[in-house]
DNA sequence: ATCGGCAATATGTATGCACATATAACCCCT
DNA sequence: AGGGGTTATATGTGCATACATATTGCCGAT
């Protein structure tokens, strides 16, 4: 009569993921509710509480006040990639980071890069960087940066830090969005790049802004044959 | 003397948010412990607790049992992004999803399936398959299943229902992983999405298993103009 | 001076209780 | 039968307390 002890959130997660996956809950189906399964498992309701939670969170569980608990439907897996420096990145592989700026100057942005920052016809700040590890080239960047928010980043010298590690340092952002896709190098990209025009490239776009001020926009292209990769 | 009252973990989350983004606690500042923030805040000090939990999951605070709680000295941000059915991403642009079955067999597969699977020389289940948005040409789906642990596919009409649709409902997997990159457009890729050959394709591949047992591999071209984008 | 063990401390978590809140389900009235 | 208001219920959260656990840093022994 020795029923197994779940007196920590945890194992009261993996029994419940447990539950899910062996299709003892199969999907759609309502279960206990937390005072019950608290009682079944031998713990208080805020230890169970906390375990469904979790597993809510991670999209497996759909919860609603009075409706209950139940097992999702179609459990929209969520995958969670970290965005460190790039420095980060190259170093996290094994390999040493190199840094080159190429271009740097004031000038008014492009039609595309005023819409998505907002910015209208004002000159930003405008640079291209080249990001090696271990001497291969890693990423080709392209930034414009809203000097009228972070004017601090005029007074820096730019070829010994990146630009993007003096922005975190020193104007951090409140919220960003960040977009994926592919595209084909362009002239500058495929010779800093050592690919060919056209080659298809991975690329990252990213704005970040600090409340309502737009900070930077900034276009990471890829070395071919990078992988992003994460776990699900 | 009304000092703000921060009774709820959501308040006291806003509150030390505001402050890192103020700078009063700047990068790497080790911050008061839970004790006497709760007692500043007037709260509990699991409530605290929670709020600090929630920023340090977000990667914004460092957290180390006795060491106490410091603000991140490099913010790795985390995007979160969603993976649903292609069907339900298609329809949540409302558009409406079109599915065709191009090839099904069961064959011997390339090296490199293999390798990814570990599911040696034994014969998978191949598909080729196409979604498409309003009529547009979407996704070209190539996909390998082991039918050794999903035996049950070989009796389904994969020309009616996504394999993944059915996977999702009767082969839920414990965990995976996923790969974006870039690449040029195959032969096969470019009649299906219309586009020219070699031109730059957003590639997603994944793998799921259950428990050890590989289920599925699956690699999405898709079609030339695809952003995946999500907020950090 | 160095190493090893011990104690102080900050976070991590369980519990029992209370109350807040959303909402499904019921009842009543027309 | 239908519609609107009320109630019951499951989750969401706060608090006080207690104990668990990982470390840091001190202290003492060698």
């Amino acid at each position: 009569m020795t029923a197994p002890q779940f007196n920590s959130w945890q194992t009261v997660h993996d029994e419940v993921l447990r539950r899910i996956h062996a299709r003892e809950w199969p999907p759609g189906c309502a279960i206990p509710n937390e005072a019950d399964l608290a009682t079944e498992f031998g713990c208080a309701r805020a230890t169970v509480n906390r375990a469904l939670r979790v597993l809510a969170e991670a999209g497996l569980l759909d919860r609603r006040r009075r409706a209950g608990t139940r097992v999702a439907l179609h459990p929209v897996r969520k995958a969670t990639l970290s965005i460190p420096l790039i420095s980060a990145e190259v170093v996290a592989r094994g390999l040493r980071h190199g840094y080159t700026l190429l271009v740097r100057s004031e000038a008014r942005p492009p039609a595309p890069v005023r819409a998505q920052l907002g910015t209208g016809a004002r000159p930003l700040l405008h640079l291209i960087a080249l990001h090696t590890a271990d001497a291969a080239p890693y990423v080709f960047e392209d930034r414009w940066v809203n000097t009228a928010v972070v004017p601090g980043i005029r007074d820096v010298d730019l070829t010994q830090e990146t630009a993007n590690a003096w922005l975190v340092a020193n104007a951090p952002f409140t919220h960003g969005d960040i977009a994926f896709s592919a595209a084909a190098a362009t002239g500058a990209e495929a010779t800093h790049l050592g690919c060919r025009p056209g080659s298809a490239l991975f690329i990252v776009e990213r704005t970040t802004w600090n409340g309502p001020a737009p900070i930077t926009l900034v276009r990471l292209a890829y070395a071919p044959s990078y992988r992003m990769q994460t776990a699900i």
